[in-house]
DNA sequence: TATGAATGAGGATTCATTCAT
DNA sequence: CATGAATGAATCCTCATTCAT
């Protein structure tokens, strides 16, 4: 008897990891002011105070969750870098980036409903910055403007793609695939591919 | 005699306007809750009660602006429906879109960037529904899913074009139109189309 | 042709009288505290500026009401203190004061529903002086206390009559009679009278 | 050593009933409408927040206060309904709601003060119950009209006590008696009995 | 690790009232 | 007679944050 099972108990050692869970749930269902520290702090049964422990602010919650979520895009970003320019490369970060988004999409889908909100917290800055990497390894700055404006949509249909399920019928896999392969044929064509679904340029 | 330069004068009967412009302003510039009615007022130079003779609540100022600055959209929709479903249509649909974003571009800004708040304001289901509108107009649900996601996009692309200004170098003007041709290009092909922006009309 | 029926039109002359028609009723429904200008002026179709051509104040308004609706009272005290102290006296009293209070019941009833409002407003005083008038009337300071109580539950019984109503079955009129019977008998009791319902003193 | 003597010390753990303390007594004063959380707050030594850190809203300060001093009310009625209807058990029941007002006196002057705000705050159904349970235990559904009255009369004439005490001069208990008496005997009438307040049960 | 109690700053909103027209 | 526009003061309430225990 006692604390021998974990059902229900006060996981120890835990909290910092459930008050980020609990928190990115809320943040992303009703934004970040509308959602506070007391209603954080309800729906895991603890004190207000018991947050201050693990987070010295409400911003840092939301930081940690950035870093801790968004350090795949950084790799991403670092490895593509290290990688030649070529048409192949920006297919293969885009694949790559749908992962990403999908992994961690309640953040993703955080920062796109509150960039408003962002823009003054920390991270604001820090996203940009993973932005601008991102388009860095996709966009070429000596394609004609049409191109890049091509790159950009791509990516943009990326982000689009988290929402997309959202109001169009069908498997959720073949959305997701779909998605992928519009992005795809965007930066295909941005190279002076031939427009089409893929395996042309195989 | 009397107020001939209108500098800092009471222009009477434009108040409510006025209200409207700042608002606006401040709430695209920094976002719907976090920016205070007593901001407002005091930029206008008038007290917060003033803007409760005008507006009843502070839901009703967005509300107001967003039904004077969504009507075009409306419009646009309404016309749409009525017009043969070709791909021409469409085209025209984009470039009509373009103007329409470009001359309401701080309220699309604010609503893009506050979605998060917007989606439990009145304004929110609205949004929606001229969104679905555009979607209706714009995509076929007979074509293949890619195509629709091809159409998705090529909404989700005009809208970046928004945001592309900040982040492209180039004239403004040139940019405009890239960002036109692309998604001009989305839905070309997602009608079987070859890519570039020709007159095949089908 | 124009203004020659009276039918919803802007009566004129007669705004006044409106006002206090609508905010006697609203006062008494809601109370003074809660029932605010813009309401009143809302329900009469004008503007609260059109009021404070009539009412100097909200308090002014209350004030009008009141003094119209209990000079009866008053003359029922003066009448009273000029007949002598006899038992009849006092019975015709609680008689003709139940005539008044049923004519201004509106007025009562708010009086009797906002007492710590009331308190502090002008009628405040006024109204105390008309109680104290008719205690003076209808109690003989000289009687044992009991009696003297039993003078003053008569009031009250009056008073509670206008609730009464409410949570008693029956025909109103005859509810009405066994309410004036009650006090009728409390004060013949305090006379020194034996109990019973009415004929007995005849 | 510390806390020796109490004087402007913060007492912990009190704070709560001390809100209520300074409430009722403001609420009795003024009225609830005019008491603000500020004054409350401001006597108290304390942040209007600290009031909230108790009370989640100013209403449920003071359905608080009626749940606690109102259910001797309760318990009385529970009582009554478990009596046999004798006229001896209407006396007991007068006797004990006469302990029950005077215990709780400041609650019930500023509900019957207060009837019209009362009315739209959660406690004005409580409050109807209550007084109907009161009603129910007194009053003989069967009985001559006049009879039922008398009943309300009598228990009107107890509410009136905590007022008499006011306008009559003579020992405080004196009156108290004196108002007691008046109320048992018209219960006693009621009950077809002789009037004064002797032993006949029946 | 956490809580109980409190704070200070600020939020939206409502109200009675004023006054030039 | 009445309105349109505005004000100043007040209201209830919420929030992120702190700190002694």
């Amino acid at each position: 008897m006692g604390d021998t099972d974990g059902t229900r108990q006060r996981r120890r050692g835990d909290t910092r990891q459930r008050i980020q869970d609990v928190a990115l749930e809320l943040f992303a269902e009703q934004g970040y002011e509308k959602t506070s520290l007391r209603e954080i702090a309800e729906r895991l049964g603890v004190t207000k105070a018991a947050l201050y422990y693990h987070f010295k602010t409400k911003e840092e919650i939301i930081v940690s969750l950035f870093e801790d979520l968004t350090r795949p895009i950084e790799e991403l970003v670092e490895w593509g870098r290290q990688q030649p320019h070529t048409l192949e490369t920006k297919r293969e970060i885009l694949r790559r980036y749908g992962d990403v988004l999908q992994n961690a999409a309640p953040l993703f889908r955080f920062m796109q409903e509150n960039q408003a909100t962002v823009r003054d917290l920390s991270i604001g800055g820090m996203f940009k910055e993973r932005m601008a990497g991102m388009r860095e390894i996709v966009i070429d700055p000596d394609a004609a403007l049409v191109d890049q404006v091509r790159c950009i949509s791509a990516l943009f249909t990326m982000h689009a793609g988290m929402f997309v399920h959202l109001e169009l019928e069908g498997d959720p896999e073949d959305k997701r695939e779909a998605v992928l392969e519009v992005a795809i044929d965007l930066v295909t064509q941005a190279h002076g591919g031939a427009k089409g679904s893929g395996d042309q340029t195989r």
